[in-house]
DNA sequence: CGCTCGATATTCT
DNA sequence: GAATATCGAGCGA
């Protein structure tokens, strides 16, 4: 499968790209690119790679969800407005990246970023990573490749002086769904969706056999 | 390839 | 105390 370099910058998603249904939004932003300005050695450098694994996250009813006891220091992006970025720490060591999504009456939501195709900077993120394979397959390798942190947290990213922001790229509508990761209530919503197309680069990485558990 | 397990800090009960 | 929207090393086949 050959992946075009990217050497333009499509426009960003505007607000109302993001003020729709949660897991109409995760799907919409499969094949979207993800673009992250880094300051490296004096120079403004940029990784971009499309989106190619999501999940949708809710509220109340929703127990996997951060949001589903209410609002609280940490979740406190996903009660507020849309597409900005909600970044929290995992594990004790890992970041996970979500964007802000919902309809206007729903009090909170966000779209978590598992997994991107690299398309600019990809030895750049090798380096980030200290690895040479799954670069950002999964998503704390999403975010140690492009160098996301609790700083992060509250970004705008529909605004391209952002240093994360989530651009236009494909219309993917060849989708597989599946029930989320690594959690261990309301497994039965499958609010994991992936680009089918691009199922092959996923296939690499061991947690992803998941995949067809519920489809295929 | 697939499975098990430990790391490690914040949040929840 | 227990659980956690994870990752990678280590092991066996």
């Amino acid at each position: 499968m050959a992946i075009e370099p990217l050497n333009y910058l499509t426009p960003c998603l505007g607000r109302t790209f993001y003020k729709r249904d949660t897991n109409e939004v995760a799907k919409s932003l499969l094949g979207k690119i993800f673009v992250r300005k880094l300051a490296l050695n004096g120079r403004i450098i940029r990784l971009a790679g499309y989106i190619i694994e999501t999940e949708a996250y809710g509220y109340r009813d929703d127990p996997a969800s951060h949001a589903f006891n209410g609002p609280r220091q940490r979740n406190s992006m996903m009660f507020g407005e849309v597409g900005f970025l909600y970044v929290y720490f995992l594990y004790g060591k890992h970041f996970c990246a979500n964007v802000t999504a919902r309809k206007n009456d729903a009090r909170a939501g966000a779209v978590l970023i598992r997994s991107i195709l690299p398309l600019t900077g990809q030895d750049i993120m090798s380096k980030m990573r200290n690895h040479s394979s799954n670069l950002t397959i999964g998503p704390g390798r999403v975010t140690e490749a492009m160098s996301i942190s609790m700083a992060h947290n509250g970004l705008d990213v529909t605004q391209e002086t952002s240093c994360i922001s989530i651009h236009q790229g494909l219309d993917i509508d060849d989708i597989i769904t599946s029930a989320r990761i690594g959690i261990s209530k309301a497994n039965d919503r499958p609010w994991r969706y992936i680009a089918a197309r691009f199922v092959s680069c996923l296939k690499l990485q061991n947690s992803v056999n998941n995949l067809f558990k519920l489809h295929c």
